[in-house]
DNA sequence: TTTACAAAGTGTCACACTTACACTTTGCGA
DNA sequence: TCGCAAAGTGTAAGTGTGACACTTTGTAAA
C-alpha cells in the first residue's frame, strides 16, 4: 500500500463544536476567526480540530473546545457525522488548510457536537492557535468556512426539536433569572414570539421553575421576581419529556 | 511517520445500518450472521462494512446495505458516529476481524444509519460475504457483536422520538393496510398499547389515511376496511410535524 | 414631590385535544 | 344457525391551548 494510497484510503477524523450561548437577550454561537499567518485574510469556523490517535470522539471534542476557547467541562451532545467528499474543497478554505495542516489534501470526516452554555460563565479565551474565539449572534452569521454553516443549521434544528420535548435553559441561564429572560431564550431558539401569560402558565404548571424571595433592583420599571430551576423536576422532565405525543 | 504510526493515527471508517421492518405483527431488525470460514462460531452484526476511498458516507451506507442484503434505494437517516476506542475489543469479535480484515487491529469509527422498510417488499438476499441476512424480532435480539447493540438502541430511541412528531409507516406498510395493522406498528415502536378508538380518531382527524373501497376477505371475523396513506398530507406532516410543542 | 416611563404581572373564555370506557356488527366456518 | 373473533363505533369529563388588555410598581427625570 503506497503512502499516497494510504493517505486517500484513510480519512482523518476531526471534531467540531457548535456552542450556543445566551446573553439574556440573544442566542449566540461561538466561532473561531482563523487567519493564515501574517495575512489579513480570515475565515470563520466552528471550534474544531483533528482528533488524536487513540482518542475517544467525545473526549476529543472537549479537548479541542478547551484548547481553542478555554471552555471546559461541558456536556456535549452529538449532532452527527459530516463526511462529504468535497466538504473541504472551497478554494478559500484550502488556502488555510495548506498553511496549517500536514496533509492539507487529505479527506477529513468530522463529527459534530453541540452544547448550550451560560455566556457569562464562559468567556472564551482565544488560544495561540486561533486568532480569536468570539460569540457571534446567530442571525449575524452569514458564512462559515467548510461545511460549517451546514453543521450549524443541523445543530440548530436539533436544538429546536429538543426544546419541544425537553426543558432547556439550565445551562444557558444564571442560577437566578426572570421569567421574561427564560421566555426570551425560548423565543430565540424557536425563532418566534410567545405569549407572556401562556408562557408563564406553562412553566409554572410544569413546576419547572420556582419563585425566589429575591427580586430585581435598580431597574427603571417594576422589578421582576427571580426564579430558579427546580432541579428535581427539570431532570425528571429531561428523562420523560413533556409532551404526550398525541396518544 | 511510520507505517504503524500511520495505521493508528488514521482510523478506518465504516457504516452500519439499522433496518427496521414490520411484518404486520412485529417490529424486526435486519441482522447479518457472520461466521469465520469453516468454523461454526457465528457472530450477529448489523449490516455494515468499511467505506471506500473517496466514497460519501450515505452512498457507502447504501452500497454496503445492498451488497450484504440486496436491499436497494432506501432512504437512510443518520443515527450518529460511534468511535469509542475499544468498540472492537471484545475477544469474540476480534477473532472474526482477524479472519476478515486486512488490518484487524486498526481503529474503526463507524457512522450508523437507520431506515424503515416494508418487510414483504424486501426479502433480504444473503450475499457471498455474509453467511446470511435475516429479519429478527426486536425483542429476540439479545446480543450483537461490537457495539451494535448500542447502535441499535440509539436508533430505536431516534425512531421513538421521530414517531412523536412525524408520521411513520409509509415505508413499513403495504400500499393498503388496516387501521389495526397501523396501530400495531405504532404499538410495536412505542412499546405500549394504545386505545383503538382514540387511535382511529387521531389518524382520521389528521387525514393521514384514506379509506379504500376494498375490504379484507376470507378472514374468520368481520372483515376490516383497507386504508391507504394520503401522500399529500403525509408529506405535509413530515415537513411540519404534528404537535404543537406546547406553545 | 409629582409625573412619566417601561417592563412586570395578572384572568378568563372559547375551543380543541385527550382519556377512559363497553357494546354491537359482521363475515366465516363448523 | 350458531359461535367466534376482530372490526367498528360515541360520549362525557377533564385538561391544555390560544387569544386578548389592563393594572402594578420602582426608578429617574422634571
Amino acid at each position: 500500500m503506497s503512502s499516497k494510497n494510504n493517505l486517500e484510503l484513510n480519512p482523518r477524523i476531526s471534531v467540531d463544536c457548535v456552542i450556543f450561548g445566551f446573553d439574556l437577550n440573544q442566542l449566540k454561537v461561538l466561532v473561531i476567526e482563523r487567519s493564515i499567518s501574517d495575512s489579513d485574510k480570515q475565515i470563520l469556523t466552528l471550534p474544531g480540530d483533528l482528533i488524536y490517535e487513540g482518542e475517544n470522539l467525545d473526549i476529543a471534542a472537549n479537548r479541542v473546545l478547551f484548547e481553542l476557547t478555554g471552555l471546559q467541562t461541558i456536556f456535549l451532545e452529538q449532532v452527527g457525522a459530516f463526511g462529504d467528499i468535497d466538504r473541504l474543497n472551497k478554494e478559500s478554505d484550502k488556502k488555510w488548510l495548506r498553511a496549517v495542516r500536514e496533509e492539507p489534501e487529505a479527506r477529513v470526516i468530522t463529527v459534530a457536537y453541540f452544547s448550550l452554555v451560560n455566556i457569562h460563565e464562559y468567556a472564551p479565551q482565544a488560544s495561540s492557535f486561533a486568532k480569536s474565539a468570539a460569540w457571534i449572534p446567530l442571525n449575524e452569521i452569514d458564512e462559515l468556512a467548510f461545511d460549517h454553516s451546514d453543521i450549524l443549521q443541523t445543530a440548530l434544528k436539533k436544538l429546536k426539536n429538543k426544546i419541544r420535548i425537553q426543558p432547556v435553559g439550565f445551562n444557558l441561564l444564571p442560577d437566578k433569572f426572570t421569567l421574561s429572560q427564560l421566555q426570551k431564550l425560548y423565543e430565540a431558539i424557536l425563532g418566534r414570539e410567545l405569549d407572556k401569560r401562556n408562557f408563564r402558565r406553562k412553566m409554572l404548571k410544569l413546576q419547572l421553575v420556582e419563585m425566589l424571595e429575591e427580586r430585581q433592583e435598580k431597574v427603571p420599571h417594576k422589578p421582576s421576581q427571580y426564579f430558579k430551576f427546580n432541579e428535581t423536576n427539570y431532570n425528571k422532565l429531561i428523562e420523560n419529556g413533556f409532551d404526550n405525543f398525541g396518544f
